[in-house]
DNA sequence: CGTAGCGCCTGCCGGC
DNA sequence: TGCCGGCAGGCGCTAC
């Protein structure tokens, strides 16, 4: 589900209603995710402890205390939410924590449990984040990293800037996305790609993240912003799901599979 | 080593 | 109306 700009997205506004506070009444509804979630570490690092930071590492959502990080991802289905403690609690709500000295909570509902929730005393302890690649919004010479990394690399390009281990945050809907606006064939293998169009690819995926992070994300279904609301980026999208003709040839968008996901694209567009 | 395929889960939608 | 297959913003494990 969310991709880097709607984690971006929730980060900004978990911010200020996070930061400074401390949270209480920690309670997980489950013990497990997809994985065990270490409850007791969590506690032990956040019951009383000012959250003194709110950051976001590839599409992980890490809150920082005095002494440790929680770590939040939130996999296809994912909600993490600020919102009155006296709201009903959804279906699927894994944790939920008061946040102290107002009367909201903090909320992590996740339907299809692909999510992760966990909890580290240093950050170089998660391996969860240790075997990430680049920060597309951060890298300097984004094209050029991309090119070396490409060496020996036959995968279509569209399940490279996807490989997290390569590039972080690009996503199934903001990989088609990228690939259109930079005019490339999601088929091409990775090492086929030349320098002036990893220099294109490079700077699509740039603009596109910072669009959709200004538009709040992108909402299909699940995704919402931590105060409840729509990404809107879903009415800038070129390719992704339409069904009406390209918007700059007129030629019908293809949708194909691409290890096992939807790939939505132009044929004339892009080559 | 790089790559393809599968599995993890629930919910929703369209076709029959 | 109800059932069934297919599909959904991710990612890690496996076999080759």
């Amino acid at each position: 589900m969310p991709e880097l700009p709607e984690v971006e997205t929730v980060v900004q506004g978990l911010s200020l209603a996070v930061t400074g506070h401390s949270l209480s009444a920690i309670t997980f509804h489950r013990d497990k995710i997809r994985e065990e979630i270490p409850t007791q570490l969590f506690r032990e690092l956040f019951e009383g402890q000012p959250v003194l930071d709110i950051f976001r590492r590839g599409k992980y959502i890490i809150l920082r205390t005095d002494l440790g990080f929680g770590l939040i991802h939130l996999g296809m289905s994912g909600v993490l939410a600020v919102e009155s403690k006296a709201l009903p609690l959804p279906r699927h709500t894994h944790f939920t924590a008061d946040i102290d000295s107002t009367s909201e909570r903090l909320r992590f509902t996740d339907p299809r449990r692909f999510g992760r929730l966990g909890a580290v005393k240093n950050l170089n302890d998660s391996i969860w984040l240790s075997s990430l690649g680049v920060e597309p919004l951060i890298q300097k010479n984004l094209a050029g990293y991309l090119g070396k990394m490409a060496k020996n690399r036959k995968v279509p390009i569209k399940n490279f800037i996807m490989d997290s281990k390569i590039l972080v945050g690009v996503g199934n809907i903001y990989a088609s996305e990228s690939l259109f606006d930079a005019g490339i064939s999601p088929l091409r293998s990775a090492n086929s790609l030349i320098k002036i169009e990893w220099l294109r690819l490079s700077r699509s995926i740039q603009s596109i993240l910072k669009k959709a992070i200004k538009a709040g994300g992108t909402t299909l279904k699940d995704y919402r912003t931590s105060g409840g609301e729509m990404g809107y980026f879903v009415n800038e999208l070129s390719v992704y799901g339409k069904k009406e003709p390209c918007m700059k040839c007129f030629h019908p968008i293809m949708q194909m599979r691409q290890s096992g996901r939807s790939t939505w694209f132009c044929s004339v567009c892009q080559k």
